[in-house]
DNA sequence: GCGATGTGCAACCGCCAAGTTGCATTTCAC
DNA sequence: GTGAAATGCAACTTGGCGGTTGCACATCGC
């Protein structure tokens, strides 16, 4: 049998490390110019195929693929073999993901900027 | 005087490429372990100098360095001088931007999805 | 003043990511 | 079947990123 506070201390260490550690590749899967734009596009419709996501592109079509394959890996995105193209849409899962890390860390500046604010108050009472 | 109709397109196309353009060197910035290590304690609590940021670091103080500066590039983390030493704190301002970014990536989304429900349920009806 | 502490600057290295080119393979349309 | 369309695979180049080392400079404490 574990005693609770020492498992309130891993699980708060795995917030701090785990989760963390989880969401670095994701915002470096969004950190390029040419993914952000393919997630938006996959975002605003539905899915689409290398063809027609590389058609307005300023690079190769091989170019659009990797970067594909990079947000796949993210777990951003998932493709789909439908005869012989193949079909990209949006795994919106690691997306909020990223998403509730950012909640999480403005929560905690919120928080930290309550705390001080409060000493202020009491230094200048 | 502008014309509305129009502004209100150009407004439109900053969305589609602007704000887009200017979110995916923040994400980059986000998509480092140590970095996103730095956000989060710089998030945690108040300033702290190089020396200290890079006392239980894997890696040196010049890397931990090269990182604050890059996170200082993308408008996400401020260093002032107090006396020999650089204290860094964090601005929430561009960390903001990336949260809207997601959060309108994902409104996006849920409206293709709503439409996407609405017409299945036309074509079953 | 002097040692210790904190930081800045520059050169250097290894490696990976982004991009291209070339070619092979599968599948559709007629 | 045959050409065209869509994609996959592999080799190659290159620029930048993460990291280190070495040294110089400023500043605090005594």
């Amino acid at each position: 049998m574990a005693k609770p506070v020492h498992v309130a201390r891993t699980a708060r260490a795995a917030t701090r490390r785990g989760e963390l550690q989880g969401s670095a590749p994701i915002f470096a899967a969004l950190g390029d110019e040419t993914r952000l734009q393919l997630v938006a596009r996959l975002c605003a419709g539905g899915p689409l195929s290398i063809a027609r996501l590389s058609a307005g592109a300023a690079v190769t079509r091989q170019a659009i693929t990797k970067h594909l394959n990079v947000l796949e890996d993210a777990g951003l995105v998932r493709g789909i073999r439908v005869g012989r193209e193949r079909l990209w849409e949006i795994e919106t899962r690691q997306l909020e993901e990223a998403r509730r890390f950012l909640d999480r860390i403005s929560r905690q500046w919120d928080d930290a900027l309550g705390r001080l604010r409060l000493s202020v108050e009491r230094d200048e009472r």
